[in-house]
DNA sequence: CTGAAAGCGCTTACAG
DNA sequence: CTGAAAGCGCTTACAG
């Protein structure tokens, strides 16, 4: 039906094992024949098949992304939507799309024994030639080892583990903290509030560190009021820390939800921002613009993440050796919530 | 390395066209046998790699859904997000989970030519079982007529275009420009302006029949301008009859960008919103909940479309007999945009 | 109801 | 530098 190796190899007058390597690049076809080849591939508008290449014991050509299934789920059907997503798929798709790849994106369940089971088998259905793990699995111990055991290369969109060698790729939260510290104390602030996410992911702790010791750098002292990334709890912290006289000019949130909670109940309480209350948050996602006022955050490289972690991969399915940590610049969007610390 | 067929049929003692069988839910295994694999299957831990079910002459458990390249992008780029990318996989994947089949999301050129070249490209290299076809490749003839010509399922997230029997399904655009006039002249709205989108597109212009019927309908006189769904001609446009002292009390805009422009232009003109103006828009994308007011808007069912697309190109790839047209129901979310016409 | 044979479209060693 | 052979893990007819 569709036009394959074979057809190339009769058009060409060599044999398909001559038009293979013509395909993969490889080297050892004299250039004539190479060149005769390429015109028939042309000509024919031949392309191959990838299910038989991966049958051949070539690679797969797919990349696979897995993210988490409940917050992805989540997001979506409260129309929320899900810059996270959007923005992973377009850099990884446009990376792939590149060198002839394709991104796969799967959902995995939370709880770790069934992301195992569920990586397992999309591992051998699919054959990806590279994983990339996000939050939480990127965090899964067991889920590194049977990648290991099985000697498929995956990346960790995270910081890298204790005692891991794992590729990681990721941006510097303790340096994204900092940045954020210096640029309310570069406004005069002195009382600057982290509202943290939670302890229990990585990155949330290192962000605590960066900020505590930029604080301490600038002989302030830290305060951190932790909130779970939650609106609602974000919410009831500012509510306590805002009613008093004596409180905080700034205040530093881990997430955009959290950022707008903290608007909120200064609009509420008539703090007005950014005159009485700077505002930063992480992460950027696309309502930070439409909040009043639009909200200055840091804005994590998370495309050019994935971008950067399927390349590698893409490295390593080629027999690159590839490893080690991969650090990302962010950008601090200055927008309107930050401004000189009252007087 | 992996666990194969063969490995099954060994341990339940049978051949692997047996194992076939059972895997492929085919009838005429007597129930013991059936039994004893199944147990093998799941003792083993076995599953089956779809390169090779591929080779082997089956489905390849996949389908793709693609996109309008430039557009996606640019959404983006400009860190917008993209809903409706977020809807489509969301109601994509997880129908496709359900029956074991995978979504593949491609993004291919606007440009006719180029898109049926890389259709043409994916659907050797991949071998979808089923495309999706979105705006603006649901209107392209030659990439139907290509799909046609290989004999591949395809469903347009479309209205059925003319003369043309391809399946389609979508929501009833006129059915919901008529809810949106019913909506406006319950609360006594006399003047509706349209405020439309590209004539170019099929939907676009059911709308404004529909809309215009309803008008008619209720002894009211359609007013349409075109802004091509723009936030800048939107923006020129509702400047123009906004400084009016004559001018319509409700507008219905047919995208999110435009209804923003009209809320943007009716603030910098003092004219309140919902008390001198009511907006209507279609589309309700995430961010019409973070404008001040929030948007009412005609809620389109992308992830039910997508899902039931995906369902039905399932289907026709086991065999069944699939097409025709399928209409889903919209909603329309009344925020706080709407209120009783000015006396 | 079950199995032996052939083949899908490639690639990987292995010869020459 | 190029080709003949074998094989990847399945499925599809075809026998029995």
């Amino acid at each position: 039906m569709s036009i394959t190796i074979e057809d190339v190899a009769k058009a060409a007058g060599v044999s398909r094992q001559t038009v293979s390597r013509v395909i993969n690049r490889k080297p050892g076809v004299k250039p004539a024949v190479r060149e005769r080849i390429e015109e028939a591939i042309a000509v024919l508008g031949y392309v191959p098949n990838l299910a038989a290449r991966r049958m051949g014991g070539a690679r797969s050509f797919l990349i696979m992304a897995i993210n988490d299934r409940e917050r992805t789920i989540e997001n979506w059907s409260a129309g929320r939507g899900n810059d996270w997503v959007d923005q992973m798929l377009y850099g990884g798709m446009l990376a792939c799309e590149e060198r002839g790849y394709h991104m796969l994106f799967e959902l995995v369940d939370t709880e770790e024994d069934k992301a195992v089971e569920q990586v397992r088998r999309v591992l051998t259905s699919l054959q990806p030639d590279g994983i990339i793990l996000t939050q939480p699995h990127s965090e899964n111990e067991q889920l590194m080892q049977l990648l290991k055991d099985r000697g498929r290369p995956f990346a960790r969109i995270d910081q890298p583990a204790d005692g891991e060698d794992a590729l990681s790729v990721h941006f510097d939260d303790a340096k994204a903290s900092h940045a954020a510290v210096e640029h309310l104390a570069g406004l005069g602030h002195q009382r600057i509030l982290l509202l943290a996410g939670d302890s229990h992911y990585r990155a949330s702790r290192t962000r605590r560190d960066g900020y505590s010791a930029a604080m301490k750098a600038r002989g302030l002292m830290p305060e951190i009021e932790e909130a779970r990334y939650s609106f609602d709890q974000a919410s009831t912290v500012a509510t306590q820390w805002l009613s008093k006289s004596d409180r905080p000019t700034a205040v530093i949130a881990e997430n955009d939800e959290m950022a707008f909670a903290v608007l909120h109940v200064a609009d509420e309480l008539g703090v007005k921002v950014p005159d009485d209350l700077s505002i930063i948050s992480f992460e950027d996602t696309p309502g930070v613009r439409f909040s009043v006022p639009p909200l200055t955050s840091i804005r994590q490289p998370t495309a050019a993440m994935i971008g950067r972690a399927c390349e590698l991969l893409m490295d390593a399915a080629e027999g690159k050796e590839v490893g080690g940590e991969h650090i990302l610049p962010f950008e601090l969007k200055e927008r309107e919530t930050t401004g000189p610390a009252p007087q």
